[in-house]
DNA sequence: GTCCAGGATTCAG
DNA sequence: CTGAATCATGGA
């Protein structure tokens, strides 16, 4: 894909500044697995069926596309949060009163959770179980090359869940899956019958919304999760990795506690955008940037109330 | 060689 | 219900 022909850089209006920084973390920070950067130290990538290419200059946030692809400024906006929504739920975290919370935002200021389309945010974390991010684009890259639609420049969509679901099982494996293949698969066989399941599963309360994804093959908990702050924009998910486990438990002083104790303290806490709160510690703590707990090993998770079965 | 990765599933207790 | 074993693959 040599010789594409792309717009000029035109400046990208959004409702904040976005360092480079934080711009990288973005794209590439395990949100979604589609942007690749460039030499000259601009990103590219695919999102839904729109090719761009984004880039932070001295002047701020600038974007181009493959000439012709008329749609892509309104896609990127949407894409990127330009309208400012999570600006302001971002200011409404308690992060005046969690130290651990600030220093995490003040690393990456201006971090978003990415607008995406459900199937590419359900196609990534299928890919996603017990992988490292790399890893996971290596995969999502192969099954765009082997099985996607052609688009502008070369670039190639993400396969329908047809062509995953009949895809050859060498076409597969090539692509890096190991046991994932047997989830990808499912998944599409169950949903190519229903081509309208994203609108669907939009219609859902985000308890049903999760419960209902969770009922996919390769869906658990932390993967239903990402999805529903990922694909379906439900800010208030917060899913529980091995790194946010790590980083309550030095961070917050939680230690031994268990995914789903997280996850309810993770909403409780942070709130309504809890999922872009566990953005901000998901990041801090990759980057090695998380302040330790004041009172190590001090916390321990109070035991489960028993909920009694009701007539 | 060992360990781990933006976990899910299956099975034993 | 909970906890452990198992699952392919690649990089550190």
């Amino acid at each position: 894909m040599g010789a594409v022909a792309w717009t000029p850089w035109r400046p990208l209006r959004l409702a904040e500044d976005v360092p480079a920084a934080t711009l990288a973390e973005q794209l590439d920070g395990g949100q979604a697995f589609r942007w690749r950067r460039e030499s000259d130290g601009s990103w590219q990538g695919v999102f839904g069926d729109t090719v761009a290419g984004v880039r932070a200059g001295p002047a701020g946030l600038e974007w181009r596309a493959p000439a012709g692809l008329s749609h892509a400024e309104a896609a990127l906006a949407r894409y990127l949060d330009a309208g400012g929504a999570q600006a302001r739920l971002s200011a409404e975290l308690p992060w005046r009163s969690d130290p651990v919370l600030r220093a995490a935002r003040d690393a990456f200021p201006g971090l978003r959770i990415l607008r995406q389309d459900p199937h590419e945010a359900l196609i990534g974390f299928l890919c996603s179980s017990n992988k490292r991010i790399a890893q996971i684009r290596v995969m999502v890259a192969a099954l765009a090359e082997r099985l996607g639609a052609p688009l502008a420049g070369g670039f190639r969509a993400l396969p329908g869940w047809a062509a995953l679901a009949d895809a050859d099982e060498a076409v597969l494996r090539a692509c890096s899956l190991g046991y994932r293949a047997a989830f990808l698969r499912g998944t599409a066989s169950a949903l190519r019958a229903r081509p309208d399941w994203a609108r669907e599963f939009a219609g859902l309360t985000t308890p049903e919304l999760l419960e209902a994804l969770c009922r996919l093959p390769g869906v658990g908990p932390k993967v239903a999760a990402c999805v529903a702050l990922f694909g379906f924009g439900r800010l208030e998910s917060f899913p529980v990795d091995t790194w946010v486990v790590q980083a309550m438990g030095s961070a917050y002083g939680l230690h031994g506690w268990k995914p789903a104790q997280l996850e309810q303290f993770g909403r409780v806490h942070f709130g309504p955008a809890a999922g872009l709160a566990q953005q901000y510690l998901f990041s801090a703590a990759r980057a090695g940037v998380l302040p330790a707990a004041v009172t190590p090993a001090a916390t321990r998770p109070r035991p489960r109330s028993r909920r009694r079965p009701r007539a």
